[in-house]
DNA sequence: TATGAATTTGACCAAATGGTCAAATGCCGT
DNA sequence: ACGGCATTTGACCATTTGGTCAAATTCATA
């Protein structure tokens, strides 16, 4: 009876480990310094099985940056509750501050992707990402006619707002390294959490 | 006579030539998908020429990252000219920014090798770079003392002016796909380098 | 211009890599 | 219990990779 649910269930449960594993390998090593070998030993399967599930590296490292945008598109969603800026603002920041935390291999697979030239994702930075940004800056600008907010670029507040979220993921290491080599922990990484969103209300002068 | 001065200068320029390849290379590529004989390529030497003014892809690689360092250890001096928060804050966010848009392979480089756990520079980033952020800690220590700027942990505060002033290098890519695909000309960067600094400023509440 | 050192390179090699394949094994509904 | 589909895997392959080497060429200087 509950085979029914369980249909596939080897499969299903095969792509996830694989998935996982190649995240974790692409994230350290890039996509070019990313082996199949290492993938599947890291996932426990034989290689030849790995190919079984994904034919090539290239629709392997294409399924998890599927799930990377995936998770940033939702992220992005977070913005959408505007109209008072600090709170707009800290809920967004919040939300990119959470990813970073929860999903620090994306964000450095992200990074990667982007600084090979974004082969994979153009289409994505140059129509979604593109729209969203044009759409959010309309926000921003309303604020900033309202006189709600000082006169900023709102591409160049974006910016810093990625930059500075994604940071605490892409730069884990070099932040553990001048943290008495401990990662961040949660009360820690609450506390950049606010002073990050507090610098940026702060900085443009929300009311 | 000039003979004399140009003694070595095959080597010089050879290595050179070398050295600037394989900072595109490894840029773009990282360091596992770098291969010597894309870098040989691009620097117009045979491999086994490669090989032979650097033995392994290793110290290749050892020796663009001491490049980067010295580039970063010379914006990070920038600092030094504290007392003011505003000024100093506006000349060290200027330098970074303007070390962003003049070594943009360098500061990937840099990214790519603390997101593989910074297998070389871990020492550095252990002692150096600790040293110097403990020590620009306390000057801004100082000022929150003296009420010049609200009180912030300051290495949250670095953490923000690295990760945004990097991205305009790490992300350039992302950032022309979302600017009409042109790069940023030089007025627009100037731009975004003095919201960034404004906004920093602000966003401490520096008087 | 002769000579020894520096430089250049084609040919080569062992290991690693992405990917294939056929045979074996496991699993399900009938 | 059986037939068929899904899964697993060891053996294999062509290509790429980092690196070597000896022979050839260029260079500086006495």
């Amino acid at each position: 009876m509950n085979k029914a649910i369980l249909k596939g269930a080897v499969r299903a449960t095969n792509e996830r480990a694989i998935l996982a594993a190649a995240e974790e390998v692409f994230a350290e090593a890039g996509y070019g310094g990313a082996t199949t070998a290492a993938i599947a030993a890291r996932a426990g399967v034989a290689k030849a099985n790995l190919h079984y599930y994904f034919a090539t590296k290239d629709t392997l490292y294409r399924a998890v940056i599927e799930q990377v945008l995936t998770a940033w598109l939702d992220a992005a969603a977070s913005f959408d509750i505007a109209d008072n800026p600090a709170e707009a603002l800290a809920l967004y920041i919040g939300a990119k501050m959470d990813l970073a935390r929860t999903m620090p291999l994306g964000s450095r697979i992200w990074a990667s992707e982007i600084m090979r030239g974004a082969p994979v994702i153009q289409d994505f930075l140059e129509t979604t990402l593109a729209q969203w940004i044009e759409s959010r800056g309309k926000v921003i600008r309303r604020w900033i006619a309202d006189g709600k907010i000082r006169p900023v670029e709102p591409k160049y507040l974006f910016y810093m707002i990625w930059a500075t979220t994604q940071h605490y993921a892409n730069a884990a290491h070099e932040i553990a390294a001048l943290e008495n080599r401990q990662p961040l922990d949660d009360d820690k990484f609450e506390a950049a959490k606010n002073q990050v969103i507090e610098t940026i209300v702060l900085g443009l002068g929300a009311k």
